[in-house]
DNA sequence: AACTAAGCGGAACGCTCTTCCAGAACTATA
DNA sequence: TATAGTTCTGGAAGAGCGTTCCGCTTAGTT
């Protein structure tokens, strides 16, 4: 899933430290933030801290790889979610799992803002991946006549995402409650399309 | 302004390195971000780095002191403006100081949103200052009819901070672009108070 | 002037980041 | 399978930063 774009195919001990690594980060970035000392994270691997920087040179390699590899995996939900579910429950269904990648994405956000320009590409690679993912499940929820057609998978993310990354203090589960009632929103304006 | 609320009054040298403190941090925290290091901080006061950690032992405390020195500073604009402006010119004057003030804050975003419980009571220490300080200013504007009467400070404030701290990728000054935008809203619709 | 205690500075310690290279591990070739 | 050639690994070493600690300084008091 990782490094196979060009130049020859990276050994294959090399390719498995570099999966092992993305793990680690991921499961340390969630518990300690994504200023975790690097050695947390190559030992949590089964590596030398000399492996970390081989492949991830700056930490926000490590951080960049990581989020691009759950956007990933939060977009390939989208078609597993269709074919199990109706329409309507598939596009809720997949809000939430959007949530909850959104939830362990509060370190993250801090350096999304930190204006460290390596980070600058992201919001980008976020919307292409999710938005084509999202736009999908909300078409096949308008064909089924389960939600009403008014709403762009751009808005939706971003509504999304303010509300689940909330300014201020507030409850927890304030988010989810927030986008149960987006969905209902959705779902209210619903029939025959025009 | 600081530190006089109980006990006794502190050694007047120690009241001036708490002072050259917070008005270095200030400066370091724009400049090199919120993780900037300590000797910096006391190198830019003149003071040693003991110093620094006697009168803020956690760097939260720091944090915190220089966030409420700011809010103070900011609440304490309004009514300047309200003397040397006419309501409405007063109003956006105030909003623009206040997103200068926020565009200072991107680095203390990330700490509002690690996780630190230290910085729990920011927020409402936030809103306690300056809700009511634009609420003086807005009930001027109503008075004389410049703007309408149709919105509170809290709205106003989360929603100069939304538009001030962005998601994503966005050209520079379109923060400033939407607030004055805001501001020609409220004027619309002005006219005889109900 | 002398005394007291608050306050100061910066050396020292420990932890983390990052680099570097000798040697281990893998792959291709014969 | 044996060998050569390359990639990749691990962790020691060097540098830098955060934080603590304590002997000395200095403001305030009598």
């Amino acid at each position: 899933m990782t490094q196979d774009t060009a130049s020859r195919p990276l050994r294959a001990d090399a390719q498995r430290n570099i999966d092992a690594l993305l793990e680690a980060a991921k499961t340390v970035f969630r518990t300690s933030g994504v200023d975790a000392p690097a050695k947390e994270i190559a030992d949590l691997a089964g590596v030398g801290v000399g492996t970390l920087y081989r492949h991830f040179p700056k930490r926000s390699d490590l951080v960049t790889a990581v989020f691009q590899h759950e956007v990933d995996a939060c977009a390939a939900a989208a078609p597993a979610l269709a074919d199990e579910n109706e329409p309507g429950v598939a596009l809720e269904k997949w809000l939430h799992r959007y949530t909850e990648f959104l939830a362990t994405k509060r370190g993250l956000a801090s350096a999304l803002h930190s204006g460290d320009p390596a980070f600058d590409a992201l919001p980008c690679y976020f919307m292409e991946r999710l938005g084509p993912a999202l736009d999908s499940l909300l078409e096949a929820a308008v064909e089924a006549r389960e939600i009403r057609a008014l709403v762009s998978p751009q808005d939706l993310l971003y509504a999304v995402s303010k509300l689940s990354l909330p300014l201020g203090d507030e409850e927890a589960g304030h988010g989810r409650r927030m986008v149960d009632l987006l969905v209902d929103g959705l779902r209210h304006g619903a029939g025959p399309s025009r």
